[in-house]
DNA sequence: GATATTATATAGTGATTACTACATATTAAT
DNA sequence: ATTAATATGTAGTAATCACTATATAATATC
């Protein structure tokens, strides 16, 4: 058993929760994307000064690459979770289209994929790089496991998959609404079969 | 015959030419985004210093509007040129479609739709009030079209196409190819004529 | 208690943001 | 030539950006 805080380390303690620190930034970076949130309004929405930032996070791109991993750790992994579940490919697939479209929506001030679209127009390189490392490991994962059952067209597949994800997140963030996404997701879910069923 | 250039207002005479600024500003902004372009750059990019940029288009805002008019008129405005050559609801569809995967990819070093991404995680209310507009308009133009020959679901269908059109500027804008974005147009005009024969 | 270690608060840094006050230059009309 | 009108160049504005230098406070170890 491990224990989840060490003994106590030997200097100051720090007075704010790093865990916490990082959940409110991935929903400020989720509602107004990487650039729109400064770091002021973040030591301030933490409760924290910058030299106490600085000392945790390294830099405001730290503080954003531990952003991502919750995100990515949490039921916003839409693949991730309905892969969990089992099934065909044609129905995991579903799975994670209705899943996008059910927790794209708006959401306390968030909406659509914090990966897909919260570093879109960014102006920081770093960023950048952390969001579309994660895009392009997304996709490669829907890749294989399509690959397992349609190996022939599992790119051409994961790109229909992927592009739709995009599509949704977009919408999302324009205010579409829930029942908007679920009927995409229905008719993206289809044109999935029936393109695997082609050729 | 109406005079392009009137005889010759009466001050001093600009030393720039405003078609020409618009023309870069909207290369500018659809390469990076409203936010990510500075007046200053636009300033030195167009030859021109602040005060004669804010004689001519107001603010940065404004200039924004007069480069989105210049480019929902061009080839950019991918439904409005498919309308022109008519034919069926799901031909004119499909022709939107592969017209996006033709010129959403990088060019000169914009991707995507400046209308649906330039203002996307922007800052400014305003900038992103005038390319929401266009969006919504873009939209309605193409569910009353659809609604000539499928009234009863031309809401539904017009949303197909356009977050499908949404995912694939997304997708142009992190770097996808033309092939990638062809094959997903084809895809997705198949799912319109199936989706459009459903009910 | 002395020392090492870590986190804190105060108060800044220079760079960049969109935008402007003001004087001057250039034109047409008088 | 004088006047009115418009555009320009110089040189700024206050606000915000990510980030930091320095000193001090709070803890464990010795």
């Amino acid at each position: 058993m491990t224990a989840t805080k060490k003994a106590q380390p030997r200097g100051r303690p720090r007075t704010f929760d790093i865990d916490e620190a990082v959940d409110r930034a991935v929903k400020l970076f989720h509602r107004r994307g990487y650039d729109a949130v400064g770091v002021a309004e973040l030591g301030s929405e933490l409760g924290i000064k910058p030299p106490s930032f600085y000392a945790a996070f390294g830099s405001k791109a730290g503080l954003f690459e531990q952003a991502l991993e919750r995100y990515t750790a949490s039921k916003a992994n839409v693949f991730g979770n309905a892969l969990l579940e089992g099934g065909s490919v044609a129905e995991v697939i579903e799975r994670t289209l209705l899943e996008a479209a059910r927790i794209y929506p708006e959401q306390d001030g968030a909406a659509g994929c914090l990966v897909m679209d919260g570093t879109r127009n960014s102006t920081d390189p770093e960023a950048r790089a952390l969001a579309a490392a994660l895009k392009e490991a997304g996709r490669a994962r829907i890749r294989d496991f399509i690959a397992t059952e349609f190996p022939a067209r599992a790119d051409e597949l994961a790109d229909l998959v992927a592009i739709a994800l995009a599509g949704m997140s977009a919408a999302a963030r324009d205010g579409a609404k829930a029942s908007t996404l679920k009927a995409f997701a229905e008719a993206a879910s289809r044109a999935f079969r029936h393109e695997a069923a082609r050729a």
